[in-house]
DNA sequence: GGGAGATTGTTTCTTTGTAAACAAATTTTG
DNA sequence: CAAAATTTGTTTACAAAGAAACAATCTCCC
């Protein structure tokens, strides 16, 4: 009757169960912890990699504009950028015409490291939603896209 | 030419634009930013919300297997049900059958404070993926619930 | 031209979450 | 049954990320 549950499986989540916030929660975490186990320490984290990738495909690009396509806020960045400065693998540039600014570019080993990093990130994200079909997949990479908004 | 980027909709993501991890992580970022836009503070987090829903729905539910379906970990676990415990919302209790765990229970006040925070939680929940029609909130919902293995 | 206000990045402080080592109780197994 | 291995929760130390206050620069507008 009234046994507590023993087990994940049993638990009532009842409306939890379509709240849209809590599946998006629940799914980012669960592709984090498998990032983990396969990819393992591959010195370079997810999220240091989608900066390098981004500036290797904007070289030059603001700190700031980086920052609202990530949505990583500016105290963020800044640390993030000065740690990837410090392994040498971006450069800083305060352009003249707007002398607040900071211009990011990789360095020439950046751009070969992310490269060489790209293989296993995509080989890992396409293996992420490996229990969806490959309709699933497309769909929900689909209803995602749109759902951040982009285009 | 070779411009630099100024405004964020003009980056280029490149192959980033179809990786699953990173649109959800998108995702989610957007949605807890939305969160305090329209919720502001309503002195329960998210987070601490869900956990006392499903405290509420599995009265006596053990720490583990709390931890095990909303995929928090067993150290931040201790540290939430502890703040839970100092705002007397929750209580624990040492089973005689397994003395090494903890079961959790809602006190009345937190019955009562749920059930209402649950108002406006579920409003914000359904508010989310106001961009999306019907169906495709409905698939969504479906294709990540399929993805994180609920039901 | 010269303030008023907005942008951009940095710094400092705090919150949130993880990792690793540990203690106590339980289960497994030889 | 007793030693070894596992589970459960806690503690301590640390990393990731955000908030607020700040300084420098730029934009707007009179």
């Amino acid at each position: 009757m009234d046994m507590p549950i023993r087990t994940a499986d049993e638990v009532e989540l009842d409306r939890l169960n379509s709240a849209l916030g809590f599946l998006m929660r629940l799914a980012q975490l669960k592709i984090y912890e498998r990032f983990f186990e396969e990819v393992g320490e591959h010195n370079l984290k997810p999220g240091e990699f989608s900066v390098l990738w981004v500036i290797l495909h904007n070289p030059g690009i603001r700190q700031s504009v980086l920052g609202q396509r990530l949505m990583i806020k500016r105290a963020h960045m800044t640390k993030l950028i000065r740690a990837l400065e410090d392994q040498n693998l971006v450069s800083r540039k305060v352009p003249d015409g707007d002398r607040r600014a900071v211009e990011i570019t990789l360095t020439p080993e950046a751009v070969t490291r992310v490269k060489q990093a790209s293989q296993w990130f995509f080989t890992y994200e396409d293996s992420v939603g490996a229990n969806l079909t490959g309709d699933e997949r497309q769909q929900l990479t689909a209803l995602l896209r749109k759902f951040v908004g982009l285009g």
